[in-house]
RNA sequence: GGCCCCAUCGUCUAGAGGCCUAGGACACCACUCUUUCAAGGUGGCGGCCCGGGUUCGAAUCCCGGUGGGGUCACCA
């Protein structure tokens, strides 16, 4: 089904990282767009001129890009209801605050922030609700001179009304009532240094951008009447509004930086797949109706719908996460890890800066019999280490188990086997080890756990066969040889 | 505090009055496969916030409580 007037946004604001929610707002838009064949419109409002950062906007923009969330119109990429800034369309606020002055509708209030901010105080402290007296509303205009020959620069408010409600008919969360007597007062629309605020924007936006379907994060339910009296005030048609649920931190609190890893930048660090994000993000809140939990995504963008979307805050915990991301590193392709592995080799030391044709080949190898033991990318340069530099050391536990007198003894006649073993691979090796243990007398386990934890100095990991393999003769016999040195000397 | 939203296993969720002895997934615990680990397989543990209604029948509908969350800026 295409509807050609599906147009949605993601409108984050660049004063930090994309987290982990905003990641899923911009998901569920995206999703829903790609759903209905219309337009995923990207916004950046950084009508903040304090905290809107250049670098911020770039990251963002970076991030939703490595998710796969391309938009249709946006920075970069332009539109035909551009510019995409906000910080780049004062004009059109200006004009359209000035049609609303010019209405009525809004008037200049004189009020310093000091003031407001001493009787919000004052109004708390005696247990009033902080809103505007709109003193300011009914000045005249030799006051306003007065003020404004004071230095006094006005900023702009609405005239909000004052009985009567706003009924917000939401997608998500069904008929939502506001008594306007008490959810609204004579809010700001443009501030004193001539920039819109958040509301007076969006709705301008909003509207001029042609949004039908504003789907955003439960926290801004209530800032929907304020927008809503924009749009009636400035005779736009109201979008469509979705107010997904929120995603909170495991203490039920809103997520933030003391609970860990929230930046989609950070899961990217630390070695997670796009495609695992996408796919763990877009379970939250939302289902496919059936049990299915790993889903690509062009089957989830054929299945979106908003009413599949709960209504109940979700807990982030990342133990899914990591879960689902293993399930895609074993499937993922894999000259694509290797691509995404080697740096990581390189940064921790393992790899020369230039990578040659065998070497990368042998990533791809120790990846192939590796990777399902890991769930992250990050793991993996500690997880196969051995496979590039000596064993630092030999697992305690193991070392009480496998290391004495009896087993140098087999490790040395296994070091002896391994020296004549012909050809160098895994099936040979296996059944020379076999034989060797069968000379013996003894289960073939008691040979290959003492060589594992000799070659890699653990007790976990690939099976021991490929793990000589991708050693190489040479590596494995001088490995062998020192463990058998440590055992002599210190387990003798 | 006012206003608004929400409420199923620890977590993510299925559930739109009888299909529910509440299903699945992660995590956890066993067992299994196996050279170890991982992956896989099998099984287990574990939940409808409480109280009233409505109904022959309520996880599902209504009301009240409780709990959690959001919001009340010249931040977005």
């Amino acid at each position: 089904m295409v509807d050609e007037r599906v147009r949605v946004r993601f409108a984050p604001s660049p004063t930090g990282y994309l987290h982990i929610g905003g990641a899923r707002t911009a998901l569920f838009n995206w999703l829903f767009a790609r759903h209905h064949g219309g337009a995923f419109i990207l916004r950046i409002e950084d009508t903040d001129r304090e905290r809107s950062t250049e670098a911020s906007a770039r990251a963002i923009t970076d991030t939703l890009r490595w998710l796969g969330l391309d938009w249709d119109e946006g920075p970069e990429k332009g539109g035909p209801v551009g510019p995409y800034f906000q910080s780049e369309r004062l004009d059109l606020y200006r004009r359209e605050a000035q049609r609303l002055l010019e209405a009525d509708r809004a008037y200049p209030c004189y009020c310093t922030v000091e003031e407001l901010e001493e009787r919000r105080q004052e109004a708390r402290n005696r247990g009033l609700p902080p809103r505007y007296d709109g003193r300011c509303r009914h000045l005249t205009e030799a006051e306003r001179r007065r003020l404004e020959s004071d230095g006094r620069r006005p900023a702009l408010r609405i005239k909000a009304p004052e009985t009567g409600q706003t009924v917000v008919q939401d997608l998500i969360r069904g008929t939502v009532v506001f008594e306007n007597e008490k959810t609204l007062d004579d809010f700001v629309i443009m501030k004193s240094d001539g920039w819109p605020t958040y509301n007076f924007a969006c709705a301008v936006d909003d509207a001029h951008m042609r949004i039908s379907h504003v789907i955003r994060a439960e926290e801004h339910l209530s800032n929907t009447p304020k927008q809503m009296i924009l749009c009636e005030a400035l005779g736009y048609a109201v979008p469509r509004f979705a107010h997904v649920p929120m995603i909170l931190a495991p203490d039920r609190s809103k997520l933030s930086k003391r609970h860990g890893a929230v930046a989609v930048e950070e899961f990217r660090e630390a070695g997670y797949l796009p495609e695992a994000i996408i796919n763990y993000l877009a379970l939250l809140g939302w289902s496919p109706g059936d049990d299915r939990e790993i889903m690509p995504v062009h089957e989830v963008i054929s299945l979106f719908s908003l009413d599949r979307v709960n209504k109940t805050a979700a807990i982030y915990a990342v133990e899914k996460l990591k879960w689902v991301n293993g399930v895609y590193i074993r499937v993922a392709d894999l000259d694509r890890l290797v691509d995404l592995l080697i740096p990581r080799l390189q940064r921790a030391g393992y790899l020369p800066a230039p990578v040659d044709a065998p070497t990368r080949e042998r990533v791809r190898q120790i990846l192939a019999v590796g990777r399902e033991r890991a769930r992250t990318l990050g793991e993996m340069p500690e997880l196969f280490s051995y496979f590039f530099v000596e064993p630092a050391g030999y697992d305690e536990k193991g070392m009480r188990k496998y290391f004495n007198p009896e087993t140098a003894e087999i490790l040395s006649q296994a070091r002896e086997v391994l020296a004549g073993v012909e050809p160098f691979v895994p099936e040979t090796i296996e059944t020379a080890y076999r034989a060797l243990a069968e000379r013996l007398g003894i289960p073939a386990a008691q040979v290959i756990h003492p060589t594992r934890l000799a070659l890699t100095g653990r007790t976990v990991g690939p099976g021991l066969f490929d793990i000589i393999l991708l050693l190489g003769r040479e590596t494995v016999l001088a490995r062998l040889s020192r463990a058998i040195d440590f055992i002599r000397a210190n387990r003798g």
